[in-house]
DNA sequence: CGAGTATAGTTTACAGTGTTCAGTAAATTA
DNA sequence: TAATTTACTGAACACTGTAAACTATACTCG
C-alpha cells in the first residue's frame, strides 16, 4: 500500500501549499485583497483545483484561523511557568498585545473578522481552551486573594475584553487622535495602569 | 436663482435617497453584502448614476460612518447633564455599550471596519469629539480625586478599550464560552466590574 | 420662440470575484 | 494491453466596482 500513502501525503503536501500561500497573501494584501484566483496563481495551479482540496474560502479561512490559534496558544501555555499568577496575568496581558501587534493578519483572523463564523460555534476549541488559560490564572489569583471576591468569569471577561479593545483599536487604527510617536509609551502605560487597577482591589 | 436652488435641493435629496437605501440595505444584509448595484435597484436607478453623486463606493460608507457618530455623539452629548462625573462616566459606559448591541452595523461602521480608512485620520472628527467627552469626563474624576493622580490619555484609551473590547467581542461572536442566556447578566456584572476597578482608586 | 449647451441618466463594457462542471490526460489496476 | 481511477484544467455563470460613450431632457440666450 506505498502507493496510497504516497498520494495521501501528495494530498497533504497539496493542502498545506495553498494554506501556505494563502497565509502569505494575507499578510502581504490584507484579507479583503485575497482571491482564490490569486492563490491559485501562486501555487501555479488552477483555481478550480482548490476546490478540490478544500469545499470553499471559508474552509481555508477557517484553517488558518485555527492554526493562528493554535501559534497563539503556545506562547500563552509559555506562561504557565510563571509561579506569581498576577505576574503570570501581567504576562499574558503583554504577550496577547504584542501577539496582536506582531500578527494583525493572524490577530484579524482570529478576534476581529467576520467571514468563517458558521463553524466557530461549533469548533472554536482554541478559543476556549486559550480562554481557559486566562480564567485559571484569575482563579488563582482571587484564590490567593489577589483580585477580591469576585466572579472568575467576570474578571477574565474584563480582562479580556481590555487587552482586546486595546488591540483592535490599534489594529484599525482607531487612536488616530493620539500622535503616533506617543503611542507606544502611552500604550505601555495603559497597561500598566489596567494591572494596576486590577491588584489595588 | 430659483432654479439652481431647486437643483440642488434634487441633487441633495437624490444623495439622500442614496444614503438612506446604503444603511437601510446595511442594517438589512450586512456590510458585505451591499453593492453598488443593489443600492442602485433600492433607489430604481442605473448603478452609473450613484456615480453622479460619490465619487466610489467609499465615499457612501465613509458619508454613513460619519453620520452614525453624530448620532452616537447626540447620545454622548445627554450625558453632559450628569453633574457627579463618575456617575457622568459610567452612563457613557452604559451608553456606549447600548449603542453597540442596539446598532451593530452602525457600530461596525464607526469602529470596527477596515474599508473606508484613507480619509478616516483627516476628517475622523466626530471620532475625536466622542473622545473628547470621555476625556473631559475623566479629567473631571482626577480633579475631583476619584481616579488618583493619572495621566487622563491613559485613563480614557483604558477605558474605552474596555467598552469597545466588550462591544466587539460581542458583535463577532467571540464570547461563545459564555452561554446565551447567561450573557446579558453576566455583561452588566461585568461593566459593573470595569466601573468598580476604577473607583476605589 | 428656436438653437445651442449643460446636465442627468443610461447602456455598455472591462476586469475582477467565488464557484461549478464537463472534459482531458496521466497514473494505477486488472 | 484495456479499463478504471485520479488529478487537474478551461470555460462558464452570476456576481462585484467602476469608467466611457451615448442619449434625452432641461435650461439659457439671442
Amino acid at each position: 500500500m506505498g502507493i496510497t500513502e504516497r498520494r495521501n501525503r501528495e494530498k497533504l503536501r497539496m493542502r498545506r501549499s495553498i494554506l501556505d500561500a494563502a497565509m502569505k497573501l494575507f499578510v502581504e494584501d490584507g484579507y479583503d485583497n485575497v482571491s482564490i484566483r490569486k492563490i491559485a496563481k501562486r501555487i501555479e495551479y488552477s483555481p478550480a483545483t482548490i476546490y478540490l482540496y478544500f469545499t470553499d474560502k471559508d474552509e481555508i479561512f477557517f484553517q488558518l484561523h485555527q492554526e493562528a490559534f493554535s501559534k497563539f496558544l503556545a506562547v500563552q501555555k509559555e506562561t504557565l511557568k510563571i509561579q506569581n499568577p498576577m505576574a503570570r496575568l501581567a504576562k499574558q496581558g503583554a504577550n496577547y498585545l504584542e501577539f496582536a501587534q506582531k500578527h494583525p493578519e493572524h490577530y484579524d483572523l482570529m478576534f476581529i473578522i467576520k467571514a468563517p463564523l458558521r463553524k466557530l460555534k461549533t469548533e472554536w476549541n482554541c478559543g476556549f481552551e486559550s480562554f481557559d488559560i486566562l480564567r485559571q490564572t484569575i482563579a488563582e489569583c482571587i484564590d490567593q486573594g489577589h483580585l477580591g471576591n469576585n466572579n472568575v468569569d467576570v474578571v477574565a471577561i474584563h480582562v479580556w475584553a481590555n487587552v482586546h479593545g486595546l488591540a483592535s483599536l490599534i489594529i484599525r487604527d482607531r487612536l488616530a487622535m493620539i500622535p503616533e510617536d506617543l503611542l507606544p509609551q502611552l500604550l505601555q502605560e495603559v497597561m500598566a495602569f489596567g494591572t494596576e487597577t486590577l491588584a489595588n482591589r
